[in-house]
DNA sequence: CACGAACGTAAGCTAGGGCTTACGGAGCAC
DNA sequence: GTGCTCCGTAAGCCCTAGCTTACGTTCGTG
């Protein structure tokens, strides 16, 4: 058994340096190494990242000759998308009944 | 000056305590001890979370009395939302899903 | 006024995540 | 076969995020 394993998308998306290799697989699928390289870490903490986010079900691989190329994953991000998008639709129409009229968001201050 | 802060949106929803806090504060607007409540942790740790959130910009918080109420904010969540929204789309439609001959530019050697 | 409720902050401890180096295996070319 | 490339995994170190406890402040109530 590995170290450990098996987080969600949210967690795989908090660390920057996951974000900037999803980020980067955006632009086109890629294999580790050349990812790697345009990364300031190794290649192996590159597999490591990448196998948080395979377990989060962010990223998918497909093994090409020795090399293995990841590429993102339209259902995972999907998911992650749609929940989000329930909290943004609650925080924008779901306050209405409590609170007052001005409900785009307000910094600190108040007075009654 | 604090330990540290500052920190995006992601990372902030990178940990599942202040997930949870985000999803509580998606059904009504809530003071730090009503927080607290409902979470296995001690409420200067909600504070502290809350601290991150609003950093974030995910949350805003106004005081009422002796309290201090946090919803919320819809532009933090809708950032996050339509970034995460870009690398949807990309990996739907970027590159194709299936049947891609040769998508993996050329790094040093190809062979089908 | 005093007293209590609600909160933010400082200090300190601890567990775990991220990194590196080292190793072993799979695939292709010769 | 040998050799090289590319990759995943194990072992270990170290730093930081998250937690608790303790304290100071603000606001409301009597």
């Amino acid at each position: 058994m590995p170290a450990y394993q098996a987080r969600d998308g949210w967690e795989a998306l908090g660390d920057p340096t996951r974000r900037a290799i999803v980020a980067s697989l955006a632009e086109r699928p890629q294999a580790v190494g050349e990812l790697a390289d345009e990364l300031p870490i190794s290649r192996p903490a590159v597999s490591q990242h990448l196998r948080v986010l395979k377990d989060a079900g962010l990223v998918t691989d497909r093994a090409v000759g020795t090399r293995r190329v990841y590429r993102l994953s339209p259902e995972g991000l999907g998911a992650l998308r749609d929940q989000l998008d329930t909290f943004w639709q609650r925080a924008l129409h779901g306050y209405q009944d409590i609170a007052e009229p001005d409900v785009t968001a307000r910094p600190t201050q108040e007075q009654p």
